[in-house]
DNA sequence: AACGTCACGCTTTTT
DNA sequence: GCGTGACGTT
């Protein structure tokens, strides 16, 4: 037992380690060493075990958790890990459809399309596929695309029920879509998937040569896999086969962009001769933090029982923090934070606030600023978002793949150069008909019949220079070149220059800072080792470096050093902090409004609710959880009332004088749950009966009692006539003084 | 082509 | 309450 690679692991971990063949299920609790164990499992079958690197793909959801896991895999390995297959679903999906591109229909210059050029492409395919524009919307179709494509579903495959003639309306663009994708040379994401599953359900041999490749597959966060990933795992590796798959149930929170939850709940349907194992040990967080969180997820009936615990002691009571608005929350949490650093309990890196929703984060940043608390939000993208890099990123891209029509026409006036709306339109009007693409339409504009003169000329030395910039591709010889003559060759920069407003110069400065980045991925790109065995194609550099930026959203969601981190409950997945502070624990804010809409299906509220099981177990050492009485939303004050997940958590937990609270009045505690609650089970805030009904009968004794109404907050009752739930009361508010309101809609406190 | 104005609608966002 | 997209005006 002097092996190191297994001395400091506790059982089920080894266990996990040492399972030998066929399939395992790890179901690793939050902070139970998941990543370890994947480690070190595939640093155990490569130097223990003798499989050769090559043989073993381990599959992640980010570029990050990707690099993290290379980056450990080095340092346990040393230079045999560069075999290793570890990547994205994405990443080595795009690898695969790249050395298979001829058998996938593909050409191997493909361009990978982001959400914007996909909006793009819809537009253009509901005006080509003959459907009434004004009967549906592109936004919508492109959601309905990406849902069919990850459930694995081509558009043949969309079984569309007789007379739902939008859903038919819908697949004719999802039809057409497709095409233009394909003449254009391009996948978007969900293609990089569902073709491959295509390719290898298609292909006997091509699956065969890849289910021997890869011996052994490793999946990482496997809650998160939607069904095309699933389908591919399951062509990849069959039944019986060496697929170890790891994660938390508890931690799924991306249902609505496709993740199945049933694919771990029911793996071992899949794969019955599964091993499973769970990881229950904490070593993150406080006894305190993991009874709290335990205390929220329990309540979802659709998951694998398991329950977390720590060797670690108790630790700190959970602060419950209650601010009038949302910027007295904010101004709050800013005070909380300054005090634990100037109490020597934490320094601004080991902070973080979770928000539900993007909206939440300005009043925070402007409190903070106020209070001068350096801070970082962790949003992850935003370089690659601007205008003014996409553009650029399209030249690029049409250097690598003129064909592709939504990077031509994203900059054929950019920066303008004359060639208006009508002269596109005509072009991609000439284009549909002819069924060629826009680049090989303006070889020769004048068979346009319907363009003049100016026009003509202008789409000629459009093409002239797009021909330049391709042969500039084809020559480069590294990325930053490429850059730099594109940057110029377009005019982008000059244009900026001219424009000469701060403005257009920061725009420059950024694509300067593309040609960085592209300079900074050359110097890795020769540094990098390359086998022979590697799954990656070779691409020229230029490629490489598309690639690179098509896949990797930004310089991954950096946690600022010696910054406080900023972020949604979602970002926060992964990551822990010693302080954490959720803020917006309001039924409305979070769980958010939509899961509380009677019409959303329960599993809305599960997912919700697992939301803040992974918010809470986030934190190391102390956990503030945070409420506003009144909050701005959508333009408008609301009273929400405090969030489900709070009154779930045992009273005991809370470090807080709840006689105080209640006499603030903030706490809700009718009489009839206080006597449950000083029995010592109930919560400390219960509101599980139903408020809008309890002036029954009451109505008359209703005189003085406190209430509070979704619009005006919190009142006071002056006067009652009638009974019921129509009773007509008059109520003194904080907000807006006296005002008469029908009982129904007053919830008494 | 650039600007104005109006209406809408509104989580989360690994790739 | 704010940003986006669709339309209309100059």
């Amino acid at each position: 037992m002097s092996d190191p690679l297994l001395a400091d692991l506790n059982s089920p971990q080894r266990e996990a380690v040492l399972h030998g063949e066929g399939p395992l299920l790890v179901l690793a609790g939050a902070g139970s060493g998941k990543t370890r164990v994947i480690t070190r499992r595939v640093a155990h079958l490569v130097s223990r075990r003798s499989v050769a690197p090559w043989r073993v793909l381990a599959v992640t959801f980010t570029n990050k958790a990707a690099g993290e896991m290379r980056d450990r895999l080095s340092t346990l390995l040393g230079p045999e890990a560069v075999d290793l297959v570890v990547s994205t679903f994405h990443s080595s999906a795009a690898m695969v459809l790249r050395r298979e591109a001829e058998a996938a229909g593909l050409s191997r210059s493909f361009v990978i399309y982001d959400e914007g050029d996909q909006m793009q492409l819809v537009r253009r395919a509901i005006r080509e596929s003959g459907v009434d524009p004004s009967a549906v919307n592109a936004r919508d179709v492109l959601w309905r695309i990406d849902v069919e494509k990850n459930a694995g579903r081509t558009p043949d495959q969309v079984r569309v029920p007789p007379h739902q003639s939008r859903l038919a309306q819908t697949v004719a663009v999802y039809r057409k879509y497709q095409q233009l994708l394909r003449a254009a040379n391009a996948v978007d994401f969900g293609d990089l998937l569902l073709l491959l599953v295509e390719l290898f359900r298609r292909d006997e041999a091509t699956r065969e040569k890849y289910r021997r490749r890869f011996e052994h597959v490793l999946v990482d966060e496997f809650q998160d896999t939607n069904a095309v990933q699933y389908e591919l795992l399951k062509l990849l590796a069959p039944p019986g086969a060496n697929l170890v798959v790891v994660g938390d149930d508890d931690q799924s929170i991306y249902r609505w962009r496709g993740a199945e939850v049933g694919n771990i709940l029911g793996f071992r349907d899949q794969y019955p001769t599964a091993k499973v194992v769970t990881l229950e040990q904490n070593y993150r967080s406080d006894q305190t933090i993991l009874d709290a969180a335990h205390a929220v997820i329990s309540r979802n009936e659709r998951r694998m029982p398991k329950k977390l615990w720590t060797a670690r002691p108790r630790g700190e009571l959970l602060d419950l923090l209650i601010s009038r608005d949302e910027r007295g929350e904010a101004q709050e949490v800013a005070r909380r934070i300054q005090d634990l650093r100037r109490e020597g309990i934490a320094d601004y890196h080991g902070v973080a606030v979770f928000y539900r929703t993007n909206a939440q984060s300005r009043v925070l940043e402007e409190a903070l600023r106020l209070a001068r608390i350096p801070y970082a939000v962790v949003s992850g993208r935003s370089f690659y978002e601007r205008a003014e890099v996409k553009d650029a990123c399209a030249y690029l891209r049409l250097m690598v793949n003129p064909r592709s029509d939504a990077d031509l026409l994203r900059v054929i006036n950019t920066p303008p150069r004359g060639i208006g709306d009508t002269t596109v339109e005509r072009l991609t009007d000439y284009s549909a008909a002819q069924g060629v693409s826009a680049y090989e339409a303006i070889a020769d504009p004048e068979r346009i019949e319907s363009l003049g003169k100016a026009a003509v000329r202008r789409l000629k030395s459009f093409r002239e220079l797009v021909d330049q910039l391709c042969e500039t591709g084809r020559m480069a010889n590294d990325a930053a070149g490429a850059v730099e003559r594109m940057l110029l060759a377009s005019g982008m920069v000059e244009a900026y220059q001219i424009e000469g407003t701060p403005e257009a110069t920061g725009r420059a400065e950024n694509l300067r800072e593309l040609q960085g980045a592209a300079s900074e991925f050359d110097l890795q790109f020769a540094a990098q080792p390359k086998s022979k065995e590697s799954l990656s194609p070779e691409l020229p550099p230029l490629q490489a470096f598309l690639e690179r930026i098509s896949l990797l959203g930004e310089a991954d969601g950096e946690v600022g050093e010696g910054k406080v981190s900023l972020m949604t409950l979602h970002a926060a997945k992964g990551l822990e902090f010693d302080m954490v502070f959720i803020t917006g624990m309001e039924d409305g804010v979070f769980p958010h409004a939509r899961a509380l809409d009677s019409s959303a299906g329960a599993e809305e509220m599960a997912e919700e609710r697992r939301l803040c099981y992974v918010g809470f177990t986030r934190a190391r050492r102390r956990l503030f959880l945070s409420l506003a009485q009144g909050r701005a939303l959508y333009g408008e004050l609301k009273f929400n009332p405090p969030s489900r997940f709070l009154s779930e958590v045992p009273r005991e937990l809370f470090g807080f004088e709840e006689e105080a609270l209640v006499q603030r009045q903030v706490l809700a505690v009718p009489p009839r749950v206080r006597r449950r609650a000083e029995e010592g089970e109930g919560p400390v805030i219960d509101r599980s009966y139903d408020q809008r009904t309890d002036f029954d009968g009451e109505a008359e004794g209703a005189r003085g009692i406190r209430v509070r109404h979704s619009q005006f907050g919190m009142g006071v009752v002056v006067q009652v006539d009638g009974r019921g739930p129509n009773a007509k009361l008059t109520v003194e508010f904080e907000s807006v003084g006296p005002k008469r309101v029908l009982a129904r809609f007053l919830e008494p406190l």
